[in-house]
DNA sequence: GTCTATATCCTGATAGAC
DNA sequence: GTCTATCAGGATATAGAC
C-alpha cells in the first residue's frame, strides 16, 4: 500500500493530466488522494513543488530511457538514421505507464507542461536540457547538410508535433471520429516518428537555403 | 481613439496572448484597458463571452482569408500542392497584426486556444469547423494515396507543429539562444510550410501500411 | 504524522448611486 | 454608460489539537 506521499502523486499526476494543472485545486487532489487536507503542504510545502515533484517522478526515468537510447546512437560509427534518432525520443514518454489502468493519463501528463508556461520555466531545466543538447548533437551528426538554423527550427516544429499528440490524445481521438486509435502505442509511435523524421529532412526549398546563407545575390556557401 | 468596448478587447487579447487565458484576472484586463471594473461584465456579460468575443475578432478575419485561400485552390482543375495547401493555412495567422507594435502577441494568442482546453469547447466549432472541413477535403484531393487514417493522423501532427510554432514564440526565440529569428514571419511560415508539407507527404513506411490495410494475414474488416 | 478548523487572499460577478 | 462598494465562493496556506 502507498504512503501519503505517494498517493498524493499519483492523484495530481492523473488530475494534472487530465485537466491541466492550473485547472486542478489542492482540494481536488486530497479528495482523489483521499488524504488530510493539510498533507501536501506538509509533505510538499507548497503547490509549486508538489507539481515540481511530480514531473520529477515521471519524467526523471523517461529521461534516462531517452539517454540511453542516445547513447547507443551516439557511441555508433556511423551517424544514426533520423528515424532511429526519432525514435528515441518519442518512444518513452509514449511507454510509459502502459499496461496500468491509467497509462493514457501519463502520456497526456507529459505534454502539459510546455503548455503551461508558469511552471515550463521551474522545471525545463532540471528536467530537459540535457536530453535537448544530447537530442541536437546526434540530430546536427544525422543531417549534416543542414545549417544549424534550419535544423533548429525544425528540431521545434518537430518537438510541437509530439507534444501535440502526446497532449491531445482525446481530442485526436474525438475529432477524428475514432479513425485515430490513440490507444495504440506502438502505431502512434511510428506514425509520429515517420512524421517527424520526414520534416526534419525535407530537402531545403531554394528560398530556405538563401535565408541562412551569409551572402545573397551574390552567392551561397553555408 | 477607440472606445471602452475595444479598449477591453485589445487588453484582453494582449494579456491572453502573453499569460493565457486562464491566468488571467478580469481585474487584470481592467486594469491594462484602463477601464471600469464592471465595465466587463457590462459589456460582455462574463468571462466566457469576453474570451469569446476576443477569439471571434481575431479569428473571424483569419479564417475568411483561409477560406478564400482554400476556394482558390477548391475551385482549381489540378489537385493542390501539398506547399501551397499548407500556405493557406498557415499563412494567414502569422500575418496578422503585422506591422504593428504587437504582432508578436496576436500570433501568440493564435495558438492559445487549443490548449486550454476549457474555452477550446466552447470556440472550436464556430470558428474552426469549416476551416477544418475543408482543409482535410483538398488534403485528400493532394495526397491521394494515403489512407484516411494516415491522413488524419498527420493532419494533427502537422497542426501540432503549426500551434507550437505559434504560441511558443518567446521559448523559441530565447532555447535557441536568438539563432531562429521569430520577428521574420514570412521566413517562419516558409520554414513551417516545408516541414509541415514534407511530414504529410512521406511516404508510408512498410508496417505503418500493414497497420490501415482493409486485409491482413486472417483478414480484419472493420 | 495526521487531522480539524480557519486565516488570508483573490476570483468572477452584482447592486445601486450617479 | 460609468463608477464605487461589495458579495459569495474558492484558492493557497497555516495554526494548533491529537
Amino acid at each position: 500500500m502507498p504512503d501519503t506521499k505517494d498517493q498524493i502523486l499519483d492523484a495530481a499526476e492523473c488530475l494534472f493530466s487530465e485537466y491541466g494543472i492550473g485547472a486542478v485545486p489542492l482540494r481536488r487532489i486530497v479528495a482523489e488522494a483521499k488524504v488530510n487536507s493539510a498533507a501536501i503542504h506538509y509533505h510538499f510545502g507548497s503547490k509549486e513543488k508538489l507539481v515540481k515533484a511530480v514531473f520529477v517522478r515521471r519524467y526523471g526515468p523517461i529521461n534516462r530511457q531517452r539517454i540511453e537510447l542516445l547513447e547507443a546512437l551516439e557511441s555508433a560509427e556511423q551517424p544514426p538514421g533520423i528515424e532511429q534518432l526519432c525514435h528515441a525520443i518519442v518512444a518513452p514518454p509514449f511507454r510509459i505507464g502502459e499496461g496500468t489502468a491509467s497509462e493514457h493519463l501519463y502520456r497526456s501528463l507529459a505534454g502539459r507542461l510546455m503548455t503551461e508556461p508558469a511552471y515550463m520555466e521551474l522545471i525545463f531545466n532540471d528536467l530537459f536540457a540535457e536530453v535537448d543538447r544530447r537530442f541536437d548533437a546526434l540530430l546536427a551528426k544525422a543531417l549534416p547538410d543542414l545549417p544549424d538554423t534550419v535544423r533548429t527550427w525544425r528540431k521545434f516544429m518537430a518537438t510541437g508535433s509530439m507534444i501535440f499528440v502526446l497532449r491531445e490524445q482525446n481530442l485526436i481521438a474525438r475529432a477524428s471520429n475514432g479513425l485515430c486509435d490513440t490507444s495504440d502505442v506502438e502505431v502512434t509511435i511510428r506514425r509520429l516518428v515517420r512524421f517527424m523524421a520526414a520534416g526534419l529532412s525535407a530537402p531545403m526549398a531554394d528560398d530556405e537555403a538563401d535565408l541562412v546563407a551569409p551572402a545573397r545575390s551574390g552567392g551561397r556557401n553555408a
